[in-house]
DNA sequence: CGCTTCCTACTACACTCGTAGAACGACAGG
DNA sequence: CCTGTCGTTCTACGAGTGTAGTAGGAAGCG
């Protein structure tokens, strides 16, 4: 298969539930397009995958159609074809879905309960967020 | 293998993470101990599932720990072996790893930003956990 | 020009999950 | 007592994932 054209007809993925090792990858890309090997690098730290491996998943994603990729002489460049935040979305919908019943104010409650989030947060929050209207809806 | 010993030495299951299937299951068995055809029953409206497979579900998650089971003639009656509230919070928290760098406030800032959340619910949520103090942190 | 190196593409394997049929054993009704 | 019924257990299979080796081609080095 051609990297170039594996977005399968049936594209546009709004459901994207990605595993950690997808996800730290996702987050190189994220930062900007890059190689295998970069990608690769970039995760060295963390995890001493083999550069294959790398590969493998990249290629995978791409069969998803969550990331695109660009070739250039024999390396390929990879791109994300979903946001962050798209991402987020998605996966935090999906929770919120399983885990409490489609009640995103269960969630905040969980938060709450769990000492995860105190009281003023939610100020906090709401005065970072009125600074920086928009945010990064929709990747550019 | 013989279903009431099915506790791997390793056992008492911290990182729970379950799929959306075994969701459902767990649910079923929260509102106390069932049998596989109860819960093959309590899903059939939701799920068409033959009931080898909700077996099969059940076996799987007796073997991660996640369920006991106990024999009633030849009839097995499972009940979860975690509560609620510990799968949310270990779910949760896998989320808020993957997914904000481990920062339940970024959580937050995007529950808000998604309008998934409004700002005087956190007051609400507040009063709410005020008056039920403790609620169900692990099981009875 | 030939050899080494680097990259991708293919293949592989173990494991989990969703899903379910087949086999087998026990119990009840005639 | 024999046979059907019901429940568990075993086996299976396709898909996805983590992980990586092998093959094959291009590109650079001497």
């Amino acid at each position: 298969m051609s990297p170039q054209e594996n977005n399968n007809p049936g594209d546009s993925p709004d459901g994207v539930a990605l595993s950690e090792l997808q996800l730290d990858v996702m987050r190189v890309l994220w930062r900007g397009e890059a190689s295998v090997a970069e990608v690769a690098a970039a995760l060295a730290e963390s995890r001493g995958l083999a550069h294959t491996t790398v590969a493998t998943v990249l290629t995978r994603l791409g069969r998803r159609g969550v990331v695109a990729a660009r070739r250039d002489g024999r390396q390929l460049y990879y791109s994300p074809t979903v946001s962050e935040s798209q991402v987020r979305r998605s996966m935090v919908g999906d929770l919120i879905q399983n885990l409490f019943k489609g009640d995103p104010r269960a969630l905040l409650a969980h938060l709450v309960s769990e000492s995860e989030v105190a009281p003023g947060d939610l100020d906090k929050v709401q005065a970072l967020l009125a600074e920086r209207p928009g945010k990064d809806r929709g990747q550019p």
